[in-house]
DNA sequence: ATTCTTACCGACCAGACGGTCTGTAGCACC
DNA sequence: GGTGCTACAGACCGTCTGGTCGGTAAGAAT
């Protein structure tokens, strides 16, 4: 038993110190040599563990990130509160954490997904699989606001949802390089005047 | 004279052999010898001409991907006519050409940047020039748009220009992911629902 | 106490990759 | 018609990377 709790904490002590090494480096600018440097482990335990890199890199994906997407982008706004404000405030929050540049959640996603497409096609579908959780997310949210009196009834919740999920991708690809405070502001700024076009009182 | 025809042709080729398979299987997953292997061509021929594989990405960043984007983005909108109508109509034509799967421009751009991003700082700060030049032309476009009474006075430029560019980014990395048709239409309707709320006659 | 199994070590390997270097065919120039 | 230079050819090298494999210490099982 004992055994096996150490065994499950090397597992995790991989994982954890891979997914930040993927994260800044890239998953294919990243050695498994690296990750077990840091963590002064041996080839041996990580392929005792693991049956390749890509598999590896697979059991990070579902997971820590599903779970990081899910709590910081889905969960927030299952509520039945105004849908943009929900919407917009769970965004703002991922933005502000990846303003400190912390490991942070959709970034990791889009970065992978950009990094992985064409090449590493399985890798690649876990990844979309992730911001199609997100996506549904969005829709059931915008569509229980129609209910809810929050959203016009004419609004196609789909293209709001690949709008928003666009643009989110898009803001983090241009604070990547610098000056990501600003950047920050004026996004959320124009989010809301997006929304604002979106509300029942406005096509009154 | 015949001889200095024959080097620029083959450093052309190399050129754009490169930019294709860059494209294709980004920048780090694509060596030397592929692109010396699809053209025939030596080693020799490679390091004569360029003194890096470095020095050869710059050199195609500034031959070819600047011309494209200036083409595609910015000269377009250069006009004085309604500056949302013929950003729209520019970035439509660009997704256009992203759907039938050719190189296309503003892509390439998004794609090696977040390839490049942390490491390669030197071809990263060209890559993300060319992003400044849109930019540029975004906003310059929209301010005269404010002279001209197609802009409304209120609006935020540079606001505006980084939540397009943001939202084009975005759109292309989920459209590499299948289905590039519908969300194309979608993100087109979305964008010019963004766009309405920012004229004069709108916020009266 | 012995045997078996788990979890890990670390030397090693094959292949790929960026880059170097020596060589050479052919055109230019006098 | 020799000399020099340009534009390549291609063998070679050092390094790095994912992955393998024989070994082993320590706990579990009997």
């Amino acid at each position: 038993m004992e055994q096996n709790l150490k065994r499950l904490a090397t597992i995790q002590r991989l994982q954890v110190a891979g997914l930040e090494l993927f994260y800044q480096n890239g998953y294919h600018n990243t050695s498994v040599d690296d990750i077990l440097n840091r963590l002064e482990l041996s080839k041996g335990a990580f392929y005792y563990h693991f049956k390749s890199k890509e598999d590896f890199f697979i059991s990070i994906i579902q997971n820590l990130i599903v779970q990081k997407v899910y709590s910081a982008l889905v969960q927030p706004i299952e509520g039945k509160e105004d849908p943009f404000a929900i919407i917009e405030k769970s965004i703002d929050a991922t933005l502000e954490t990846a303003e400190h540049n912390i490991l942070d959640n959709g970034f990791i996603l889009s970065n992978f997904i950009m990094e992985t497409n064409g090449k590493d096609e399985e890798v690649n579908s876990y990844l979309n699989d992730i911001l199609k959780i997100w996506e549904v997310a969005l829709v059931t949210s915008l569509q229980k606001g129609k209910t809810d009196g929050y959203v016009a009834r004419h609004v196609d919740s789909e293209g709001v949802a690949a709008y928003v999920i666009a643009s989110y991708i898009g803001i983090r690809v241009q604070m990547a390089s610098g000056n990501a405070k600003s950047l920050r502001y004026k996004y959320i700024q124009q989010l809301r005047a997006y929304f604002r076009t979106l509300t029942p009182q406005h096509t009154l």
